[in-house]
Formats: structure tokens, C-alpha cells, sequence
DNA sequence: AGACATTCTTGATGCATATCAATTAAATCC
DNA sequence: GGATTTAATTGATATGCATCAAGAATGTCT
């Protein structure tokens, strides 16, 4: 699936002739499934627009292990802060499938500020960003291994049918040792049954008890 | 030190008209050192701008303890982005010092995101609050406690002269016994010297290895 | 269906840092 | 300037998860 800028939601209150001059001067790249879009501490002079496939951001630890933080499927932006405040990217990308990427010199998103339209959008994309962040570090400052896959099972629980065990260990930064042992442990407490691949909640309350003491209200 | 709304960055290139007019409907109150303004959970219809005084963000983990966020200095807005994506707060906020807060009703922000002025204020302040996160994110997920005593040492000395040892401890998110343990260490090796409050570094290269080891560059 | 590869499970051990507890050092107060 | 409070150090132990290692279960291929 291949989209174009007016897919995106920066682009997509722009005026057809503002997409044809952005047309213009963007390129596009065709990349392959597990090729590196950028690393972590590169910086660039484009935004990169990922137009086709899905990437993962993630960032390696000192002991070379990668911490994942974000899936982005097409049409996205990537990187969106790092291009706005020109800082090194603070992770790295990498194609989970066959991609494609439009490059956009940062100059040409500049001119399109004085626009309060595009601003807005701008603005909303940004905030909306920061929220996925905030989340993100939430789950893994907060969160105890439990509490983070007690939020899949209630949240996502069709993750357990369509990806392998250590492909959600690996998004939720956990080992699959880890993960194995807490499902068991559900199971056990007949919070959960998972059979066949398809995973049934069977005491939501008990789940959600368990996120609940992560987010400890004060009042 | 008591500051206007023209001395916070975000309203700094508004017109005096305009100005006049948020004067109009904010509306000012008086905080003393321990009170929270917020807290992880609540909402807000007004943006919260700290027009005096210092204030602490941070999270509670479910055993009761704290996540330091950040620290925030008057003049600045408090919780910028949950403000604008109508979420709750991600973290409380608490006085370190008296301190005053102008309520701003959000609509009335709204109303200046017309002005192209405004919103590319707005943006660079929300990238730059991205950028706090993201670094944030990093020291909490990537660094180890010695790479943040290390950083805290190579990029802000004075602290140890400033404050406490338990105060540096909350702000890194560690325990004073690592960082008493781990200045133990650096000083048995040479690499700094604590004399009477104040930290000389002895081997910048040596620290640096520390932090860089955090920072693996897989070119 | 049988064979090989992959993934999942389970147990033993390791590691970084927190927690608990006691002692020592430093700061503050009358 | 000694007494008292507060902070820093040091050692012993606990904890939550990762790592290592093997075996069991499941999936895939011809």
C-alpha cells in the first residue's frame, strides 16, 4: 500500500497547489524490510515521511540490547520532533516490511508555517506525539513487568493470536522467559485462559487491579 | 520574583493588545512551598503558568515512591501538553518554594492559535518539551546509576555544592546509598575529589567513557 | 506422517540496585 | 562549644528481572 502527502494528517489540510509544490520537491525512497531508515544520533535535513510499510523505533542499550518504543505504519511522519528542533535523532529506524520514504527539506515544511492552518495541524500531530512519549515512559518507568502485560491482555488482546510470544516480549522490553512465567501465573490464578493462539479474559477485575496499582491516585 | 505574562516564552511575541486581553481572564493565585497544584490523574480547563516560584513533576510508582520529572523555574507553563490534548496529567505537581500560578482558560488560547505568531511560538515549545522528554526517557531507560552520576558530574558540577546528597539522589532516581556508594568509587579511583561540598573532576575522559558507553553508536 | 527447526516453558543462577539497619560524620542550635 | 538533629557512609540482605541452559511443545516442510 502506497499513500500520498495528502494522506498524511500534517499534509492534510493543505491546498492542492501547497501539495503540488511539496510534491516537487520531495524524494522518494524505496527501502526493504529490515533496513535501517536512520540510527540513533544521526541527524538529517529532511523531514522523512514514511509513505509505504511500517517502521520500528527503538533505542540500544549499553549491552547492545534495543529498547523498543514505537510501531509507525504509513502514512506517518517519522522523527517529528528531531527535525523541528534539529537535534540527532534519539533512536533508531527500521523497516518491519518493505517501505517507502519521502524526504522533504525541512526548509520547505518552514515555509509552510506561516500558514494557521498547517500550524494547527502541526500543533495537534506534536501534541499527539508527546503523548504516545509521555505513555511510553510511563509504561516503562511505572510499570512492573506484570502491570505491562495485565495492559496488552485488557487493551490489545488480539496481539496474542497475531504476533509470536517473543515478538511481545520484545515490544513490551520484557524477556519471553518473563512473559511466560507472569501468562503461566494468570493462568494459574484462572485470570486468563489462552487456547489456540486466541487469548480470553476471564477476570477483567483481577487485570485491571493489577494496572490500577501502577497508577496510584494520591487524593 | 513575581513575572508577567509577557516574560513567558510562549506569549513573548504577542501584541500588547492581545496581551491585555489574556491579562483579562487570567486569573492569579498564591501557592506556598509544599502545596501541589496537580495531581498524576487530574485535568484542567486553564493553562497553568507559573508566574513565580519553582515547581517539582513527578510520577508515583505503585510501592508509593517518585519518579522525578523535572523542575520548572518561573516564568513557564506548566503541563503544556496535556493542556492541549485535553488528557489528564501525567504527573503532580509540587511547590519547591512559594509560588503563584495564572489560571488561563484554554478557549482563550485557542482564540491566538489563528495568529501565525503564536502557533510557531507554540510549536518550538512543544518541540522543546519534547525534547526534555525524550532526554528524560533516555537517562531513565538507557542510563545505568553510575552513567547519571557520571552525566550530573560532567554536565552540572554545582549541584554538589548546591544541594543535598539525598536531593541529587531523588533527582537522578536513585538511592543516596548508590550514589554515596558510587562517589566512593570515583573518588577511590581519581576520577573526582569532593572537598568541602566542592566536586573537582579529576579524569573527564574516564567519566565521559561512562556515559558514552550509554550511547552506542552501532555505525 | 516423520524429521527438523523454531518457539515456549521451566529451573538455576546472576546482577544491578533497593531496602533495612547500624555507625559515623557533619550541620545546627541554644 | 558541647548537645542534638540531620545527613552520609557502610555492610548485610532482598527483590525483580535478566541470563543461561536444558527440555518440551509446536510449527513447517517434503
Amino acid at each position: 500500500m502506497e499513500f500520498e502527502l495528502k494522506d498524511v494528517t500534517l499534509f492534510s489540510r493543505l491546498s492542492k497547489e501547497q501539495l503540488e509544490t511539496l510534491q516537487f520537491h520531495v524524494h522518494v525512497r524505496h527501502y526493504s524490510k529490515d533496513s535501517v531508515l536512520f540510527y540513533e544520533g544521526d541527524k538529517s535535513a529532511y523531514l522523512q515521511i514514511l509513505l509505504g510499510g511500517t517502521v520500528r523505533l527503538y533505542k540500544t542499550t549499553a549491552k547492545g540490547s534495543q529498547i523498543h518504543m514505537h510501531h509507525f505504519t504509513a502514512p506517518e511522519i517519522v522523527a517529528l520532533y528531531a527535525a523541528f528542533e534539529k537535534v540527532s535523532f534519539p533512536a533508531t529506524c527500521e523497516f518491519l516490511t518493505d517501505g517507502m520514504i519521502g524526504f522533504l527539506p525541512l526548509e520547505k515544511v518552514y515555509e509552510l508555517l506561516g500558514d494557521s492552518d498547517f500550524s494547527m495541524t502541526l500543533i495537534s500531530v506534536l501534541t499527539k506525539r508527546m503523548k504516545l512519549l509521555s505513555d511510553l515512559f510511563h509504561r516503562e518507568t511505572i510499570y512492573t513487568s506484570e502491570a505491562k502485560i495485565a495492559d496488552v491482555i485488557c487493551n490489545n488482546p488480539t496481539v496474542f493470536s497475531r504476533l509470536k510470544n517473543t515478538e511481545i516480549a520484545s515490544i513490551l522490553n520484557i524477556t519471553p522467559e518473563t512473559l511466560s512465567r507472569t501468562l503461566t501465573k494468570f493462568k494459574n490464578k484462572k485470570m486468563i485462559s489462552i487456547d489456540h493462539h486466541v487469548l480470553t479474559i476471564l477476570q477483567k477485575d483481577a487485570l485491571i487491579e493489577i494496572i490500577e496499582a501502577n497508577i496510584i491516585s494520591k487524593h
